[in-house]
DNA sequence: GATATCATTTGACCAATATCAAATAATGAA
DNA sequence: TTCATTATTTGATATTGGTCAAATGATATC
Protein backbone atom coordinates (compact mmCIF):
# COMPACT_ATOMS: atom_id res chain seq x y z
CA UNK A 1 0.00 0.00 0.00
CA UNK A 2 1.05 3.74 -0.78
CA UNK A 3 1.79 5.20 3.00
CA UNK A 4 0.13 8.55 3.01
CA UNK A 5 2.61 11.67 3.60
CA UNK A 6 2.44 12.89 7.42
CA UNK A 7 3.45 16.11 8.01
CA UNK A 8 7.08 16.47 10.03
CA UNK A 9 6.78 19.67 11.84
CA UNK A 10 8.79 21.34 14.16
CA UNK A 11 11.14 18.77 13.93
CA UNK A 12 13.86 20.59 16.02
CA UNK A 13 13.07 23.75 18.64
CA UNK A 14 15.90 25.54 20.69
CA UNK A 15 14.92 26.06 24.73
CA UNK A 16 16.50 29.84 24.07
CA UNK A 17 13.94 30.19 21.03
CA UNK A 18 11.60 28.92 23.55
CA UNK A 19 11.85 30.25 26.76
CA UNK A 20 11.90 34.30 24.33
CA UNK A 21 8.05 32.86 23.76
CA UNK A 22 7.08 32.72 26.91
CA UNK A 23 9.05 35.73 28.87
CA UNK A 24 11.40 38.39 27.00
CA UNK A 25 14.95 37.34 28.71
CA UNK A 26 18.04 39.81 28.22
CA UNK A 27 20.52 38.15 26.36
CA UNK A 28 22.48 37.71 30.14
CA UNK A 29 19.65 36.24 31.72
CA UNK A 30 19.60 33.78 28.99
CA UNK A 31 22.93 32.79 29.22
CA UNK A 32 22.69 32.12 33.01
CA UNK A 33 19.71 30.30 32.68
CA UNK A 34 21.03 27.74 30.41
CA UNK A 35 24.36 27.26 31.77
CA UNK A 36 21.99 25.34 34.74
CA UNK A 37 20.55 23.41 31.98
CA UNK A 38 23.13 20.28 30.74
CA UNK A 39 22.37 18.59 27.31
CA UNK A 40 22.30 15.12 26.83
CA UNK A 41 21.05 12.65 24.18
CA UNK A 42 19.12 9.39 25.04
CA UNK A 43 18.42 6.38 22.72
CA UNK A 44 14.64 5.78 21.87
CA UNK A 45 12.91 3.80 24.78
CA UNK A 46 14.44 4.17 27.18
CA UNK A 47 13.10 5.07 31.07
CA UNK A 48 13.85 8.22 32.24
CA UNK A 49 12.00 8.17 35.74
CA UNK A 50 10.39 5.34 37.04
CA UNK A 51 6.75 5.00 38.71
CA UNK A 52 8.10 5.40 42.53
CA UNK A 53 11.08 7.08 41.92
CA UNK A 54 11.68 10.92 42.46
CA UNK A 55 11.73 12.53 39.49
CA UNK A 56 14.64 15.00 39.93
CA UNK A 57 14.77 16.49 36.68
CA UNK A 58 12.80 19.10 34.44
CA UNK A 59 13.70 18.37 30.67
CA UNK A 60 13.16 20.08 27.50
CA UNK A 61 12.84 18.23 24.43
CA UNK A 62 15.01 19.83 22.18
CA UNK A 63 14.56 16.85 19.53
CA UNK A 64 12.65 13.34 19.25
CA UNK A 65 9.87 12.30 21.23
CA UNK A 66 8.55 10.97 24.20
CA UNK A 67 5.80 9.79 26.98
CA UNK A 68 4.70 9.84 30.23
CA UNK A 69 2.78 6.34 31.62
CA UNK A 70 1.66 4.51 34.60
CA UNK A 71 0.50 0.84 35.07
CA UNK A 72 -2.83 0.37 35.98
CA UNK A 73 -4.30 -2.01 38.65
CA UNK A 74 -3.91 -5.23 35.62
CA UNK A 75 -0.27 -3.93 34.51
CA UNK A 76 -1.14 -2.60 31.89
CA UNK A 77 1.02 0.60 30.46
CA UNK A 78 -1.73 3.41 30.55
CA UNK A 79 -0.17 6.38 28.43
CA UNK A 80 -0.91 9.69 30.21
CA UNK A 81 0.73 12.42 28.18
CA UNK A 82 2.95 12.75 24.62
CA UNK A 83 5.76 15.43 24.90
CA UNK A 84 6.87 16.27 21.48
CA UNK A 85 9.97 19.07 20.42
CA UNK A 86 9.96 21.99 21.70
CA UNK A 87 8.07 21.12 25.21
CA UNK A 88 9.18 20.51 28.80
CA UNK A 89 8.40 17.05 30.41
CA UNK A 90 8.89 16.48 33.75
CA UNK A 91 6.93 14.26 36.36
CA UNK A 92 5.47 17.06 37.81
CA UNK A 93 3.82 16.29 40.72
CA UNK A 94 7.15 14.20 41.93
CA UNK A 95 9.41 16.72 40.36
CA UNK A 96 7.95 20.00 42.52
CA UNK A 97 6.97 18.28 45.76
CA UNK A 98 9.71 16.01 45.46
CA UNK A 99 7.24 13.13 45.72
CA UNK A 100 7.60 9.72 44.50
CA UNK A 101 6.46 9.89 40.78
CA UNK A 102 3.20 8.31 40.26
CA UNK A 103 4.50 8.20 36.08
CA UNK A 104 7.15 6.33 34.03
CA UNK A 105 8.87 8.58 31.31
CA UNK A 106 10.48 6.96 28.89
CA UNK A 107 11.55 8.31 25.43
CA UNK A 108 10.30 6.98 22.03
CA UNK A 109 12.48 8.08 19.88
CA UNK A 110 16.35 9.21 20.44
CA UNK A 111 15.84 12.22 21.81
CA UNK A 112 18.02 15.91 22.39
CA UNK A 113 16.99 16.71 25.79
CA UNK A 114 18.02 19.60 28.29
CA UNK A 115 17.81 18.86 32.00
CA UNK A 116 17.92 20.65 35.39
CA UNK A 117 17.40 20.19 39.01
CA UNK A 118 14.98 20.73 41.54
CA UNK A 119 17.52 22.62 43.37
CA UNK A 120 18.96 24.49 40.37
CA UNK A 121 15.68 25.78 39.01
CA UNK A 122 14.42 26.33 42.62
CA UNK A 123 17.46 28.94 42.74
CA UNK A 124 16.42 30.25 39.32
CA UNK A 125 12.70 31.05 40.71
CA UNK A 126 14.35 33.15 43.35
CA UNK A 127 16.95 34.69 41.09
CA UNK A 128 14.69 36.04 38.27
CA UNK A 129 11.32 36.71 38.67
CA UNK A 130 10.75 36.42 35.66
CA UNK A 131 11.15 32.51 35.94
CA UNK A 132 8.20 32.07 38.20
CA UNK A 133 6.38 34.20 35.53
CA UNK A 134 7.56 31.48 33.31
CA UNK A 135 6.44 28.49 34.95
CA UNK A 136 3.48 30.18 36.06
CA UNK A 137 2.87 30.41 31.87
CA UNK A 138 3.99 27.27 31.35
CA UNK A 139 1.97 25.34 34.31
CA UNK A 140 -0.84 27.47 32.65
CA UNK A 141 -0.32 26.03 28.87
CA UNK A 142 0.02 23.14 30.36
CA UNK A 143 -3.91 22.79 32.18
CA UNK A 144 -5.36 24.41 29.18
CA UNK A 145 -4.51 21.23 27.26
CA UNK A 146 -5.24 18.89 29.75
CA UNK A 147 -8.42 20.44 30.07
CA UNK A 148 -8.65 20.14 26.22
CA UNK A 149 -8.07 16.62 26.98
CA UNK A 150 -10.46 16.06 29.72
CA UNK A 151 -13.39 17.76 27.33
CA UNK A 152 -12.17 15.01 24.16
CA UNK A 153 -12.22 12.17 26.77
CA UNK A 154 -15.21 13.03 28.83
CA UNK A 155 -17.87 13.87 26.10
CA UNK A 156 -16.22 12.61 22.94
CA UNK A 157 -16.94 9.39 21.28
CA UNK A 158 -13.83 6.66 20.36
CA UNK A 159 -13.67 8.53 16.57
CA UNK A 160 -13.69 12.21 17.92
CA UNK A 161 -11.29 11.06 20.30
CA UNK A 162 -8.70 10.38 17.75
CA UNK A 163 -9.55 13.21 15.91
CA UNK A 164 -8.48 15.35 18.58
CA UNK A 165 -5.59 13.52 19.30
CA UNK A 166 -4.20 13.92 15.64
CA UNK A 167 -5.00 17.81 16.08
CA UNK A 168 -3.22 18.12 19.46
CA UNK A 169 -0.18 15.62 18.71
CA UNK A 170 0.02 15.45 14.51
CA UNK A 171 4.14 14.75 14.80
CA UNK A 172 3.59 11.96 17.34
CA UNK A 173 0.11 10.46 15.86
CA UNK A 174 1.58 8.70 13.44
CA UNK A 175 5.00 7.89 14.71
CA UNK A 176 4.16 5.74 17.81
CA UNK A 177 2.60 2.44 18.76
CA UNK A 178 -0.88 2.30 18.16
CA UNK A 179 -1.00 0.62 21.68
CA UNK A 180 0.38 3.51 23.00
CA UNK A 181 -2.30 5.99 21.73
CA UNK A 182 -5.09 3.79 22.61
CA UNK A 183 -4.16 3.78 26.09
CA UNK A 184 -3.78 7.69 26.13
CA UNK A 185 -7.17 8.05 24.23
CA UNK A 186 -8.94 5.68 26.71
CA UNK A 187 -10.20 3.23 24.20
CA UNK A 188 -8.81 -0.57 23.20
CA UNK A 189 -6.05 -0.62 20.86
CA UNK A 190 -8.57 -3.27 18.69
CA UNK A 191 -11.22 0.02 18.56
CA UNK A 192 -8.54 2.40 17.47
CA UNK A 193 -7.66 -0.02 14.73
CA UNK A 194 -11.18 0.03 13.38
CA UNK A 195 -11.70 3.59 13.86
CA UNK A 196 -8.27 4.21 11.63
CA UNK A 197 -9.39 1.70 8.91
CA UNK A 198 -12.68 3.44 8.91
CA UNK A 199 -10.66 6.83 8.17
CA UNK A 200 -8.50 6.04 5.55
CA UNK A 201 -11.82 4.57 3.74
CA UNK A 202 -13.53 7.53 3.91
CA UNK B 1 -36.96 8.20 54.26
CA UNK B 2 -34.46 9.41 57.30
CA UNK B 3 -31.86 11.19 55.51
CA UNK B 4 -28.02 10.44 55.83
CA UNK B 5 -26.20 13.57 57.44
CA UNK B 6 -23.63 14.58 55.37
CA UNK B 7 -20.68 16.22 57.12
CA UNK B 8 -20.45 20.11 56.70
CA UNK B 9 -16.83 20.61 56.80
CA UNK B 10 -15.01 23.79 55.21
CA UNK B 11 -17.91 26.48 55.89
CA UNK B 12 -15.76 29.27 55.48
CA UNK B 13 -12.32 29.86 54.75
CA UNK B 14 -10.84 33.32 55.30
CA UNK B 15 -8.50 34.76 52.33
CA UNK B 16 -5.29 35.79 54.39
CA UNK B 17 -5.54 32.03 55.92
CA UNK B 18 -5.09 30.76 52.39
CA UNK B 19 -3.13 32.49 50.74
CA UNK B 20 -0.65 32.17 53.88
CA UNK B 21 -0.94 28.48 53.90
CA UNK B 22 0.62 28.39 50.27
CA UNK B 23 3.37 31.58 50.49
CA UNK B 24 4.93 32.89 54.12
CA UNK B 25 3.77 36.74 53.09
CA UNK B 26 4.50 39.10 55.74
CA UNK B 27 1.53 41.03 57.19
CA UNK B 28 2.44 44.33 55.69
CA UNK B 29 2.39 42.19 52.12
CA UNK B 30 -0.68 40.59 52.81
CA UNK B 31 -2.43 43.83 53.53
CA UNK B 32 -1.23 45.29 50.39
CA UNK B 33 -2.20 42.05 48.59
CA UNK B 34 -5.81 41.71 50.38
CA UNK B 35 -6.42 45.51 49.62
CA UNK B 36 -6.67 44.52 45.82
CA UNK B 37 -8.96 42.42 46.51
CA UNK B 38 -13.17 43.42 46.79
CA UNK B 39 -15.55 41.47 49.18
CA UNK B 40 -18.71 40.88 47.61
CA UNK B 41 -21.80 38.65 48.49
CA UNK B 42 -23.58 37.03 45.43
CA UNK B 43 -26.89 35.13 46.49
CA UNK B 44 -27.53 31.65 44.51
CA UNK B 45 -27.72 30.78 41.11
CA UNK B 46 -26.49 34.25 39.47
CA UNK B 47 -24.03 33.94 36.40
CA UNK B 48 -20.75 35.60 36.79
CA UNK B 49 -19.51 35.03 33.70
CA UNK B 50 -21.12 33.69 30.12
CA UNK B 51 -19.34 32.01 27.10
CA UNK B 52 -18.03 34.50 25.20
CA UNK B 53 -17.39 37.15 27.74
CA UNK B 54 -14.08 38.14 28.83
CA UNK B 55 -14.00 36.98 32.37
CA UNK B 56 -12.39 40.31 34.54
CA UNK B 57 -11.93 38.97 37.48
CA UNK B 58 -10.62 36.03 39.92
CA UNK B 59 -12.65 35.11 42.79
CA UNK B 60 -12.12 33.72 45.80
CA UNK B 61 -14.58 31.70 47.24
CA UNK B 62 -14.80 32.47 51.34
CA UNK B 63 -18.26 30.69 51.43
CA UNK B 64 -20.67 28.99 49.30
CA UNK B 65 -20.15 27.04 46.29
CA UNK B 66 -20.36 27.68 42.25
CA UNK B 67 -19.66 25.87 39.17
CA UNK B 68 -18.57 26.21 35.68
CA UNK B 69 -20.35 24.77 32.83
CA UNK B 70 -20.72 25.14 29.09
CA UNK B 71 -23.20 24.31 26.74
CA UNK B 72 -22.31 21.36 24.49
CA UNK B 73 -23.51 20.74 20.79
CA UNK B 74 -26.93 19.92 21.93
CA UNK B 75 -27.37 22.90 24.20
CA UNK B 76 -27.00 20.98 27.48
CA UNK B 77 -25.22 22.35 30.32
CA UNK B 78 -22.26 20.17 31.19
CA UNK B 79 -20.47 20.83 34.44
CA UNK B 80 -16.91 21.63 34.38
CA UNK B 81 -15.58 22.45 37.59
CA UNK B 82 -17.07 22.72 41.04
CA UNK B 83 -15.78 25.19 43.41
CA UNK B 84 -15.85 24.90 46.91
CA UNK B 85 -15.20 27.40 50.32
CA UNK B 86 -11.24 28.56 49.85
CA UNK B 87 -11.07 28.16 46.71
CA UNK B 88 -9.77 30.62 43.48
CA UNK B 89 -12.44 30.61 40.78
CA UNK B 90 -11.96 32.22 37.35
CA UNK B 91 -12.83 30.91 33.56
CA UNK B 92 -8.61 30.55 33.68
CA UNK B 93 -7.44 31.31 29.73
CA UNK B 94 -10.26 34.18 29.67
CA UNK B 95 -8.81 35.55 32.65
CA UNK B 96 -5.06 34.81 31.80
CA UNK B 97 -5.40 35.85 28.26
CA UNK B 98 -7.89 38.05 28.10
CA UNK B 99 -9.52 35.65 25.54
CA UNK B 100 -13.68 35.23 25.24
CA UNK B 101 -14.87 32.68 28.25
CA UNK B 102 -15.40 29.01 26.94
CA UNK B 103 -17.10 28.49 30.18
CA UNK B 104 -20.02 30.35 32.36
CA UNK B 105 -19.36 30.55 36.14
CA UNK B 106 -22.17 30.29 38.00
CA UNK B 107 -23.13 30.44 41.89
CA UNK B 108 -24.84 27.27 43.03
CA UNK B 109 -25.13 28.56 46.62
CA UNK B 110 -25.43 32.45 48.15
CA UNK B 111 -21.66 33.31 48.16
CA UNK B 112 -19.22 35.21 49.97
CA UNK B 113 -16.36 36.33 47.18
CA UNK B 114 -13.30 38.69 47.15
CA UNK B 115 -12.49 39.84 43.11
CA UNK B 116 -9.15 40.72 41.70
CA UNK B 117 -8.90 42.15 37.89
CA UNK B 118 -6.35 40.97 35.61
CA UNK B 119 -4.90 44.09 35.30
CA UNK B 120 -4.41 44.30 39.60
CA UNK B 121 -3.05 40.76 40.04
CA UNK B 122 -0.60 41.66 37.31
CA UNK B 123 0.88 44.75 38.80
CA UNK B 124 0.66 42.56 42.23
CA UNK B 125 2.56 39.73 40.62
CA UNK B 126 5.15 42.22 39.18
CA UNK B 127 5.31 44.07 42.75
CA UNK B 128 5.74 40.43 44.15
CA UNK B 129 7.81 37.87 43.26
CA UNK B 130 5.67 35.76 45.97
CA UNK B 131 2.63 36.56 44.50
CA UNK B 132 4.18 34.85 40.90
CA UNK B 133 5.06 32.04 42.98
CA UNK B 134 1.57 31.87 44.79
CA UNK B 135 0.39 32.03 40.89
CA UNK B 136 2.42 29.03 40.22
CA UNK B 137 1.47 26.55 42.97
CA UNK B 138 -2.22 27.18 42.68
CA UNK B 139 -1.94 26.47 38.75
CA UNK B 140 0.37 23.24 39.84
CA UNK B 141 -2.09 22.10 42.56
CA UNK B 142 -5.44 22.59 39.99
CA UNK B 143 -3.00 20.77 37.80
CA UNK B 144 -2.90 17.96 39.79
CA UNK B 145 -6.72 17.72 40.77
CA UNK B 146 -7.11 18.27 36.57
CA UNK B 147 -5.04 15.23 36.50
CA UNK B 148 -6.97 13.14 38.97
CA UNK B 149 -10.39 13.83 37.60
CA UNK B 150 -9.03 12.88 34.31
CA UNK B 151 -8.21 9.68 35.12
CA UNK B 152 -10.84 8.58 37.20
CA UNK B 153 -13.18 9.63 33.92
CA UNK B 154 -10.55 8.03 31.34
CA UNK B 155 -10.57 4.52 32.87
CA UNK B 156 -12.87 3.86 35.63
CA UNK B 157 -16.63 2.77 35.72
CA UNK B 158 -19.63 4.83 36.29
CA UNK B 159 -19.99 3.79 39.95
CA UNK B 160 -15.98 4.79 40.54
CA UNK B 161 -16.40 8.57 39.18
CA UNK B 162 -18.65 8.86 41.59
CA UNK B 163 -16.71 7.85 44.08
CA UNK B 164 -13.98 10.32 43.14
CA UNK B 165 -16.42 12.99 43.30
CA UNK B 166 -17.63 11.87 47.09
CA UNK B 167 -13.91 11.89 47.58
CA UNK B 168 -12.41 15.53 45.78
CA UNK B 169 -16.17 17.60 46.61
CA UNK B 170 -17.64 15.90 49.94
CA UNK B 171 -19.06 19.25 50.65
CA UNK B 172 -20.89 19.67 47.31
CA UNK B 173 -21.89 16.45 46.52
CA UNK B 174 -25.04 16.02 48.36
CA UNK B 175 -26.11 19.92 47.62
CA UNK B 176 -26.54 20.87 44.19
CA UNK B 177 -28.41 18.94 41.63
CA UNK B 178 -28.03 15.40 40.23
CA UNK B 179 -27.72 16.58 36.69
CA UNK B 180 -25.05 19.15 37.55
CA UNK B 181 -22.62 16.01 39.05
CA UNK B 182 -23.87 13.68 36.23
CA UNK B 183 -22.47 16.23 33.69
CA UNK B 184 -19.17 16.91 35.77
CA UNK B 185 -18.65 12.75 35.95
CA UNK B 186 -19.21 12.12 31.74
CA UNK B 187 -22.41 10.03 32.71
CA UNK B 188 -26.29 10.71 32.34
CA UNK B 189 -28.66 11.42 35.12
CA UNK B 190 -30.59 8.67 34.87
CA UNK B 191 -27.45 6.47 35.31
CA UNK B 192 -26.37 8.50 38.65
CA UNK B 193 -29.54 8.08 40.00
CA UNK B 194 -28.94 4.31 40.05
CA UNK B 195 -25.66 4.39 41.27
CA UNK B 196 -26.93 6.22 43.85
CA UNK B 197 -29.97 4.17 44.53
CA UNK B 198 -27.91 1.12 44.56
CA UNK B 199 -25.41 2.84 47.17
CA UNK B 200 -27.98 3.69 49.41
CA UNK B 201 -29.11 -0.14 49.37
CA UNK B 202 -25.27 -1.76 50.70
C1' DG C 1 16.91 -14.05 3.60
C1' DA C 2 14.76 -17.13 7.33
C1' DT C 3 12.80 -17.08 11.56
C1' DA C 4 11.23 -15.45 16.01
C1' DT C 5 9.04 -11.78 18.08
C1' DC C 6 6.08 -8.08 18.41
C1' DA C 7 2.31 -5.09 16.54
C1' DT C 8 -1.92 -4.74 14.16
C1' DT C 9 -6.16 -6.34 12.33
C1' DT C 10 -10.34 -9.00 12.23
C1' DG C 11 -14.41 -11.53 13.99
C1' DA C 12 -17.90 -13.08 17.36
C1' DC C 13 -19.96 -12.03 21.35
C1' DC C 14 -21.03 -9.37 25.66
C1' DA C 15 -21.51 -5.70 29.22
C1' DA C 16 -21.99 -1.06 30.56
C1' DT C 17 -24.26 2.79 29.88
C1' DA C 18 -27.09 5.81 26.76
C1' DT C 19 -31.62 6.90 25.02
C1' DC C 20 -36.41 7.53 25.22
C1' DA C 21 -40.65 7.61 27.68
C1' DA C 22 -43.30 7.81 31.59
C1' DA C 23 -44.17 7.90 36.59
C1' DT C 24 -43.21 9.86 40.94
C1' DA C 25 -41.26 13.18 44.16
C1' DA C 26 -39.75 17.65 45.60
C1' DT C 27 -39.87 22.62 45.44
C1' DG C 28 -41.51 27.17 45.20
C1' DA C 29 -45.01 30.70 44.18
C1' DA C 30 -49.65 32.37 44.76
C1' DT D 1 -52.52 24.54 51.21
C1' DT D 2 -52.71 23.97 46.30
C1' DC D 3 -50.98 23.96 41.91
C1' DA D 4 -47.38 24.38 38.52
C1' DT D 5 -42.87 23.53 37.67
C1' DT D 6 -38.70 21.20 38.06
C1' DA D 7 -35.93 17.29 39.62
C1' DT D 8 -35.48 12.48 40.27
C1' DT D 9 -36.52 7.76 39.60
C1' DT D 10 -37.87 3.74 37.04
C1' DG D 11 -38.46 0.68 33.01
C1' DA D 12 -37.67 -1.01 28.27
C1' DT D 13 -34.63 -1.02 24.59
C1' DA D 14 -30.56 0.38 21.69
C1' DT D 15 -25.73 1.30 21.00
C1' DT D 16 -20.95 1.81 21.74
C1' DG D 17 -17.05 -0.03 22.71
C1' DG D 18 -14.87 -3.91 25.48
C1' DT D 19 -13.21 -8.79 25.76
C1' DC D 20 -11.27 -12.82 24.04
C1' DA D 21 -9.27 -15.47 20.46
C1' DA D 22 -7.14 -16.06 16.28
C1' DA D 23 -5.10 -14.49 11.90
C1' DT D 24 -2.21 -11.51 9.54
C1' DG D 25 1.47 -8.22 8.98
C1' DA D 26 5.87 -5.88 10.30
C1' DT D 27 10.43 -5.78 12.37
C1' DA D 28 14.71 -7.14 14.08
C1' DT D 29 18.25 -10.60 14.76
C1' DC D 30 21.05 -14.13 13.38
Amino acid sequence: MFGILHSQTNLLMSISAFLLTLVPFTKEELEDILSHFKKETVSKNKVLVSQGDICNYLYFLEEGMARSYYLNDSGKEITQWFFGVGKFMTSADSFFQQTPSLYYLETLEDCILYSISKSQIDMLFDKYPKMEKLGRLATTEMLTKIVNKLNAIQFQTARERYEYMLAEFPDIAYHVPLGHIASYLGMTQETLSRIRKNNSQK
